[in-house]
DNA sequence: CTTGACACAGAACGCATGTTCGTGTTATCA
DNA sequence: TGATAACACGAACATGCGTTCTGTGTCAAG
């Protein structure tokens, strides 16, 4: 959002010398500082006045950041060219020859295959993948641009995918036809989506997974609906987790 | 000290992994892993195994460690060079410079940069986007692998990206936070899915869309909620067709 | 058969690290 | 002059993360 008001243009002082020690920690040591190292080499005393700054150059462009992640920023444009185009009053940095020389550089790395191993159904638990995907051909992959995970998913090697099959991940805000990517986990964070299979319904649901007090509590994505609370989290066998899912919309409903 | 025992010379399979992992984050994301992140990408469950390796690399001479510092490891050797300085064939190099030139090219035809022209809210129409997109920059984009998107939309130049704000769009089968992916259309097919902006009741909504006998059904994704019917199709203003839904699953629900 | 090296694994711990909150100061604008 | 945004800061919290410890299984050598 466009500010309203600011002391000038360009960038502040401190902005610069953020960017300064980005670029320098590329050289030595070789990997970007922490947000604490930036405090040290920029005398700034405060953790938050550090991360007040990232954003704003996150916002105008010059920096991309990698949320809960340590270390995650990424330094879009060389120190002195930052400089010297903000010497202009850039707000945000164009997309240009930069943009194009980094799409050509991670352009194999950004499209992931990932193999179907089956579809997911409420009736029997999820076909998991055994851990060697070579037998998998194009036919059985989807592609998925690795900039669509979430950030803790990107490095993911073992990544797989399943059809949905039958109306009953409805509560889930998943359609028949939908395509769910998943990982194998056998536990999760509270919060994370999980596929389940319940043992003593003999049934598969995708939900929010809490563990509270010893018992699970499992969350419909569809906020107008109610959680299902079991009592004994033995009954409940973790599949995996859901990191994505994708709806392509062309054929009739069914 | 020198091992009284190797198994074999050179580099071990999971040494090699890890090597292609270091190697490939400086790309993406462009700062190394953590021990967490190695464990993920090479299927080794135990961080300590991790460390064990990175140990053994960093013996060898192939990478530096920086000790109590996240991610501190810097890749001493290109991956492609400590492979073959190990003495073990690489699948990767054997495919020759033409195969990766080839597959470079490839990759970047499939990989689809689809800005994000705004967000979609049930209260405002749609924010259909100028048809030129020069002026959007990296952040304003998602990429999708061609292969996902419908066989008519393969093609598409003109394809653009609305994220949901708002539990409005559930009756679509769609998420706050989704990222809906549509082309501009005034007119559509009976059955596909619209957006459309009802100007009797000011209210923007996604549903399959039929003109029947001079009427219109708006039929939910949802099949356990009632189609809405309009006898005065002029009310129904199509704004685009919807190709594609995307949901990332990372965060808590709202 | 025993032994020791290697490989692997889970768990726990403590520190590293990012984010958030509340508060204060200063510059700008109406 | 008062309001407001920008700038600045300390503290606290929660999570990320590296290291260490303990244990187990496999296999080659003696």
């Amino acid at each position: 959002m466009m500010m309203a008001r600011k002391r000038k243009k360009g960038l502040s002082d401190r902005q610069k010398k953020i960017l300064e020690v980005l670029d320098r920690f590329q050289v030595d040591p070789g990997y970007p500082p922490s947000i604490r190292e930036i405090c040290d080499a920029t005398d700034i005393s405060s953790t938050s006045v550090v991360n007040y700054y990232l954003e704003q150059l996150q916002e105008m462009g010059f920096i991309e950041r990698d949320q809960h992640v340590s270390r995650g920023i990424r330094l879009l444009v060389p120190y002195e060219e930052a400089v010297s185009a903000a010497g202009s009053a850039l707000e945000s940095v164009s997309s240009g020859l930069k943009q194009t020389a980094r799409n050509l550089r991670q352009a194999v790395d950004e499209l992931l295959k990932i193999p179907i191993s089956g579809r997911i159904v409420a009736s029997a638990p999820v076909p998991v993948p055994q851990s060697d995907f070579g037998y998998y051909d194009a036919e059985s992959m989807v592609e998925v641009a690795r900039s669509l995970l979430p950030g803790r998913e990107k490095g993911s090697t073992d990544l797989f995918a399943l059809e949905v099959s039958g109306d009953s991940m409805i509560d889930a805000m998943v359609n028949d036809g939908d395509i769910v990517i998943m990982k194998p986990a056998k536990e999760v964070r509270n919060g994370e989506m999980v596929a389940v299979w319940l043992n003593d319904r003999d049934e598969t649901t995708l939900k929010y997974f809490y563990l509270e007090n010893g018992r699970v509590r499992l969350q419909p994505a569809n906020p107008t609906m109610n959680p299902i609370f079991i009592e004994d989290p033995s009954v409940v066998e973790i599949q995996g987790k859901v990191v994505m899912v994708i709806r392509q919309v062309g054929g009739l409903p069914s």
